[in-house]
DNA sequence: GCGAGTTGCGTTACCGGTAACTTTTTTCTT
DNA sequence: AAGAAAAAAGTTACCGGTAACGCAACTCGC
């Protein structure tokens, strides 16, 4: 493994088709099977490659300029938050099964990095790009633009988008949530996230919230923006952080239930009892609500729909088949029972 | 976006020099600035490629065969489970900050879908491979050593490895719960977990803990194994189905934390007291554990630090630097309060 | 002021496949 | 059995960069 020469001992296709006493177009042929050959020559052409344990060059092939690439660059925010790995793995399922590669990128959530994601994998001349998000850079707008292949903007739905656009409209989903809040009774709410970036999706629920809630002559007393992923002790210390400088805030929003259930252990151990003394949602129906004693007050959002959704658009898309240019993938307000009934 | 035809339109090197009126040659040396050039020509070049946006071809470079490629693929069992989503979050981490990209391979915790996956993201030449697992068909194998390429195989530390190793020994990890939990007086355990493959870190690690178990004199008298994700969910699930077979057991060694979350959830539920009626021991000291209020007890691993260290060892092997072939990245038991004191 | 060294830039060939075209061989027809 | 059509196989050129080499113009020392 270490110092082979693998330069030189690398079997290209012209090693098989010398072997197999053919030229190297006929052994192509053979490999891709579309026809202009005998069985006999296919099988002393399979047989060499077989032999000499041939694998083909995909770079030769893309870079020929013949076909495109199978790679599809996926961009993500990170992975510590369960909603983006669970997306990530629906799409590389889903890429997968009709033989393309992803090529990861983790942003961090900022532009730049998805900026320079972008310059560098677009340098791999990918097939297309799933991008979370549907803010970019300047720059990147551009190299995206003058790249010419398909982009599919997930998570945030853009309803101007770039070229293809699946998710949810984050505003609207945190006004729901927020009217539902409003509507058990509450008026003096928190909210406890992660996102300290204007352009998130996860800001356009808050802002949706905040609007609800005072549409609703509520009031979002504290939001708790932390500099941390969005897990299970960012939402217990943000909790404590909250509850500390706001002893009179009724319920609180969380920005995911990874969050809301760090929020619940703490109230629990704290002695506060859920619904009764404070009101706890979260957001995205995670795994981690399946096993709580009371069904957890939160938004279902079908995120493993939505990464199948993104793959499907970019893969038809490239066959040439017709796609709608945004896919609106839905949720739905899960009432629970860690708010009090209206 | 759509119908550019960009395949005509795609600035090249050579479009670059020309509208700079210079030879290709130059303009490749102004690019990758190894001198040799006077800095009026300089100028000239870079003029034009922010004119034109140039962006290099990296398949036609690597494809050359002048340089590797900065590819590392990466395959990991399921991103499900968020022990393997936060290493390879920490994987990709370490590589993109030395340039690298991943491409990503979910293998379903099955060789065959490993092997197929090794096909064709090495048609791809990559830089190098790391591997979750320490088993791999045989063909996988032949195919890794034809390539040359370094390959580190993670999690489940190989002795013997096929080129580098990162990981611990579960086999010895699942010894020393086992010992531990016999050190607190249990004889009578269950195992809960979702591997059903005997290729596998998992599975090593009942079988140490078997081993101790039956050496202090006890039984392990029931190991489920689920067709599912080590998820919440599963874990209480988990427990209920262990629990209707097998009434006597006294504690209960599950796969990670968060299936033993999911048990906490169920005994809770159920009004059983842990540990008074039932000892809860996890695996991994994942994030959940940190907002609980008992101790979870559990096997702490720097699973961050396993994804830095493998990605290190790939940059160094890929840049010359002298490595070992193995690397244990060790573990710490943590005794918690989910299971009585001896 | 002339040969030697340096600098700046161009030319050619090549990596590993495949499209497009040409040539050779086989098969079929009458 | 000759000629035409079809099938099988070979040739050439090219994709977008870069290594290796060549060569002209300039600098420098004596």
């Amino acid at each position: 493994m270490v110092d082979k020469l693998n330069k030189n001992n690398k079997v290209s296709l012209a090693k098989v088709a010398q072997a197999a006493g053919v030229s190297k177009m006929t052994a192509s042929r053979v490999l891709r099977g579309e026809g202009g050959y005998s069985e006999k020559t296919r099988v002393k052409v399979m047989t060499q490659v077989d032999e000499l344990g041939y694998l083909p060059n995909r770079l030769a092939t893309v870079f020929a300029g013949d076909q495109s690439s199978t790679f599809i660059g996926v961009s993500i925010p990170d992975l510590g938050n369960e909603v983006f790995a669970q997306v990530l793995e629906a799409i590389d399922r889903k890429l997968g099964s009709f033989g393309h590669q992803t090529v990861l990128g983790l942003t961090q959530h900022t532009q730049e990095e998805e900026e320079n994601w972008i310059r560098t994998v677009l340098s791999w001349q990918p097939a297309g790009l799933i991008l979370t998000g549907r803010y970019h850079s300047a720059r990147a707008l551009e190299m995206l633009r003058n790249s010419g292949i398909p982009v599919v903007e997930i998570w945030d739905l853009n309803s101007s988008p770039l070229d293809m656009s699946v998710g949810i409209n984050h505003f609207d989903c945190g006004f729901e949530m927020g009217r539902f809040l409003v509507g058990c009774g509450y008026r003096s709410l928190g909210f406890v996230g992660t996102s300290h970036d204007t352009a998130n999706a996860a800001t356009a629920r808050l802002e949706g919230f905040t609007k609800a809630v005072e549409n609703g002559g509520g009031k979002v007393v504290r939001q708790l923006c932390l500099h941390d992923t969005a897990g299970f002790y960012p939402g217990f210390y943000g909790t404590e952080q909250l509850l500390a400088s706001q002893r009179d805030v009724e319920c609180i929003f969380y920005q995911n239930d990874s969050m809301a259930f760090g929020g619940l252990q703490y109230c629990d151990q704290r002695g506060m009892q859920v619904p009764d003394d404070i009101g706890i949602a979260g957001w995205g129906d995670l795994p981690v609500a399946s096993v709580l004693k009371k069904r957890l007050t939160s938004m279902h959002v079908p995120h493993i729909r939505l990464g199948q959704a993104a793959a499907e658009q970019m893969i038809a898309r490239l066959s040439g088949e017709p796609v709608a240019s945004t896919r609106d993938i839905g949720y739905r307000l899960i009432p629970g029972s860690t708010v009090r009934q209206r």
